[in-house]
RNA sequence: GGCCAGGUAGCUCAGUUGGUAGAGCAGCGGACUGAAAAUCCGCGUGUCGGUGGUUCGAUUCCGCCCCUGGCCA
């Protein structure tokens, strides 16, 4: 072994972009030629049930190309990203232990962040105590609340607005489990990528219309691929229901409302297709904030096959 | 052809007793630490169908024309 790889550090690849920029291709291909395997960074992706509307890799490409986070938590349960951080990391290291690359890829930009950033050491979600939380604000308001966070963690009631019940809810939660302010608590993160070399590409599409027309074009051929025989699969579960994280997710929501008639199909069609372009944008927005993603425009051609040219010229250099 | 009701933002509509207009949705921008495909914040993008007239001033009142829907022929 060579001092350079002796000092080296292991390499971990991502490709990031929005809903529809066709991550999912691009991942495959570079497997198809490269030594890598694919993570999921997809807070839908995870949730078995969840295949037609969630655009879920087909088992005939998952049993080509190694995928992982796909599929491992019942849809009546919730996923966070905390357990996505560790169970990417453990990810991560049975891919190198392979003598493997791992390329994460997905659209869910929080859990991006957890890996870059790190996320601070706050205790997870507590049913229970979110259950009171929602009682109390049911009774008093959210904006009851957001005045008792005040005195409890003035930073975090100056950054989260009084309308903002999710967040409320949390930075309580937090105060309530540990005596601490989640603010000062978030001071402490460290990136657990840290010994490792990171190689970030986000796919952003530089024409918007052409995306919205692609994406419209895509949930309707879900519809004729069985989306709504999903959803109503879903419900028959009997187990989910409208606040379930998974059933929150784009389209699903919204087909899951005509099933219990409150949207007409087309209405839920299109509020669908809605949904799908505003998840894009804030994925975009995302991404205009996180330098460490060099940007390529899918919607130019050519810019794949050079892309797959530049990873594999870097695995090489790594003598992989 | 006649009568009636409409024509205002991308869509559905409100409104101006005459001083060039505003909601919801869509769209755009932003925030984001265990629900994140979530949650929240900000922004109105307009020949007020056209054309004459009355008026200091017309999207608003009047005439004519065009378009849409309904009823009657």
């Amino acid at each position: 072994m060579s001092a350079v790889a002796a000092t080296a550090r292991l390499p971990v690849f991502m490709l990031a972009g929005p809903t529809g920029a066709g991550k999912s291709d691009w991942a495959s291909r570079l497997a198809e030629v490269a030594p890598i395997e694919i993570v999921s960074v997809d807070s839908a992706l995870v949730y078995r049930g969840l295949d037609v509307g969630s655009a879920k890799p087909s088992s005939a490409l998952r049993a080509r190309i190694p995928h992982h986070l796909i599929d491992i938590c019942d849809a009546a349960d919730s996923y966070s990203a905390g357990r996505f951080v560790t169970d990417a990391l453990a990810a991560i290291r049975s891919i190198h232990a392979r003598g493997r690359v791992p390329l994460l890829a997905g659209g869910t930009m929080l859990y991006f962040r957890a890996l870059l950033h790190g996320l601070a050491p706050l205790p997870e979600a507590s049913p229970l105590v979110r259950r009171e939380i929602d009682e109390r604000a049911a009774r008093e308001g959210w904006a009851a609340l957001h005045a008792e966070l005040a005195l409890r963690d003035p930073p975090a009631a100056a950054r989260i607005n009084s309308t903002d019940a999710q967040r409320i809810q949390r930075a309580l939660e937090v105060c309530y489990a540990t005596g601490r302010p989640i603010s000062e608590l978030q001071l402490r993160t460290v990136s657990p990528l840290a010994d490792l070399q990171v190689c970030a590409w986000a796919l952003v599409p530089s024409d918007r219309a052409v995306l919205h027309r692609h994406l419209e074009i895509r949930f309707l051929a879900m519809m004729k691929q069985g989306f709504l025989e999903e959803v109503r699969s879903l419900h028959r579960r009997g187990d989910l229901h409208a606040r379930t994280p998974s059933m929150r997710a784009v389209g699903y929501r919204q087909l899951w409302a005509h099933v219990v008639g409150d949207y007409t199909l087309e209405e839920a069609i299109s509020r669908g297709i809605s949904a799908t372009r505003q998840l894009a944008k804030r994925q975009l927005t995302w991404l205009r904030g996180e330098p460490a993603f060099v940007r390529l425009d899918p919607q130019q051609s050519h810019i794949q096959a050079s892309w797959i040219g530049d990873a594999r010229r870097s695995l090489r250099e790594l003598g992989l």
